[in-house]
DNA sequence: GCAATCGTCAACCGGATGGTTGAATATCGT
DNA sequence: ACGATATTCAACCATCCGGTTGACGATTGC
């Protein structure tokens, strides 16, 4: 299909897929309990680890009548080293890092929250 | 629209936007010369221009006739640290920088090359 | 064997995306 | 003022994407 690296970030490109890593980065998880946060059918999530899986960042294992999600972390830092190297020239800010946790905690946790919104 | 994270990643989700993007890691250049050596219509580049630009990757600048292209990497970073958070647990291996460098080279400047095929 | 559970597949839908072409806008040079 | 240059806008098209629902396949347990 398209070049890894297109793959990559097209699967990060989207909130849902990134709070998935992000539970993931936690422990290995079944299809259904990484689905039950969310507020999408469970066929949505499936696509949604489908095109983690087809990107690398993730993979997933059958074990029985339960499927295992598991983090890959290669591909993801395929992509973070592709992006140092344009950071190179400007060595990486401690402050701006902070500051943009605080803001990406507000904007990620408001449109990423696995929580029902009701 | 969506969060910035999703957009960064969305922008960086196209090899041609990649590709312009490293011409502008150069120096700023105008869209005109931006889209010399690509094949698509101006038209096709000045969108993927505003993409890149709604992304924070990108400013542009009208002097005159011509709009300046620049690089802005502060979007970029913040995507960076978003990614170092995950790589975190593991640190970046240079070996695996090269090697990825090298298939880098091979399937970018195969997919991304602004040179015309023919 | 049968019912329940886990997960995917297939078809569908609306909206975004990447491209085209042709007209419109802005600026420069004369 | 006019023509040329630089860039975007608008409409259109095909395809992709994220979601839905309903049927299907695989596995377990009774």
């Amino acid at each position: 299909m398209a070049d890894p690296l297109s793959t990559v970030f097209a699967a990060l490109a989207d909130p849902t897929r990134r709070a998935i890593l992000n539970m993931l980065l936690e422990d290995d998880m079944a299809v259904t309990d990484v689905a039950e946060p969310f507020q999408m059918s469970l066929a949505a999530i499936s696509k949604h680890l489908a095109t983690l899986a087809d990107a690398g960042l993730i993979s997933r294992e059958r074990r029985g009548r339960v499927i295992w999600c598991k983090l890959e972390p290669d591909a993801l830092r395929n992509a973070s080293v592709w992006m140092q190297g344009f950071g190179q020239f400007e060595p990486v800010d401690l402050d701006a890092f902070e500051r943009f946790l605080e803001t990406e905690l507000a904007t990620e946790f408001a449109d990423d929250s696995p929580a029902a919104p009701d």
